[in-house]
DNA sequence: ATTATACTGTAGCAAGCGATAAAAAAAGGG
DNA sequence: CCCTTTTTTTATCGCTTGCTACAGTATAAT
């Protein structure tokens, strides 16, 4: 099987340069010259391996949910919806504050505001913050059902509020917060926690 | 005097159009052949008016904050550290929805992450956020001076929380958010108020 | 060994970028 | 009216962008 000249690189390091550029420099930000001088390889490599830059980015942005950002769904599986939301703004900042990959949160870094022809990765980028928002909501209704939280809890609002804080956090990292920073503004945002 | 021929532009006019299409698109975003099609000029009118690029996004920015986010100044001036935070929120909320420009906060918006050739806009910005939130801060003070706040509480952790929420405010209206849901993520943000 | 297959390296494409040179046009001062 | 000054117009400049054709090279199957 695999009859053919075998490739002399590592698909799965490549495309971890490629999230870690990305993530640093946002998509419009990120050059083609930049990406394949990082990951190692040239252009026409980088086109038969990931096809073109639209599909790289999606790539790394799959690569990006499951590693780095996996602390998300993790944090999701704590029994309590306190503690659910502690290990979020623990493993947030653990993430945004590692030093072996770039600051701040792809979702957010990764295209706020684009040009025209980037508009999709705006697009893109929300539609994932907006299911994240939602996966947490339905972890605070499941607490509600379970009489962890109490059911005068709106649990769309909560979600809401904690996640703008999430992203909150990453624009701070961006400019710069360290990590006491960080923390003490997480604990100051559980200030509003319920009951 | 201004013997010469006259532009036939309003400065101003033009500097508002360039200021929301840099809003909406970023600094990297934003391409000069855009911004002359906006501002109803051609390049060398623009760079005989501004300068070049960097100059007239610095200018854009000038303009920004005196327009539309004196909001937060003005919001600074209120008689308690309590109604000073309500209207930085209902301020920033009336913005970040004013169907008169574009979403989100253009010190957020602008280039949180940025290629290497626009990394003063990313620090500029950085700048400005901090700069934010240490008036802010100095607010808080002053408060605490005036027995208004407990001297038991932590100014400058109170600012950079108050001011996380704000970011993430206008992430969120990037996303697509109402102005029910941003008035509500506020109004739990409040919670977690002092005393 | 030969052949088919798939990857690598060089070189270059059209298009768009930010920025400008040179000439034409419109005002005021003499 | 002419001359100076400033603007607008037209036509580019050199460079980078995302992307690809082509030739060369290394492997597996036959």
């Amino acid at each position: 099987m695999a009859r053919g000249r075998p490739r002399n690189f590592d698909v799965d390091e490549a495309l971890d340069a490629a999230l870690a550029l990305f993530w640093r420099h946002g998509y419009e930000g990120t050059s083609l010259s930049a990406l394949t001088d990082v990951m190692g390889i040239n252009m026409p490599s980088l086109y038969a391996a990931f096809g073109n830059k639209e599909a790289l980015f999606r790539k790394a942005l799959d690569r990006y949910l499951q590693q780095p950002a996996s602390y998300f769904t993790t944090a999701l599986e704590e029994p309590t919806a306190r503690r659910v939301t502690e290990k979020l703004f623990q493993g947030a900042i653990d993430m945004v504050m590692n030093p072996r990959h770039p600051d701040g949160c792809l979702l957010v870094q990764g295209g706020l505001a684009t040009g025209p022809l980037a508009d999709w990765v705006r697009k893109e980028l929300g539609l994932l913050r907006t299911a994240a928002e939602a996966a947490l909501r339905s972890r605070y209704q499941q607490a509600i059902a379970e009489r962890d939280l109490s059911k005068r809890v709106d649990a769309a609002k909560l979600a809401r509020y904690i996640v703008t804080v999430l992203w909150g956090l990453s624009v701070q990292r961006a400019g710069g917060a360290t990590r006491a920073q960080l923390k003490e503004v997480s604990q100051l945002a559980m200030r509003a926690w319920p009951d």
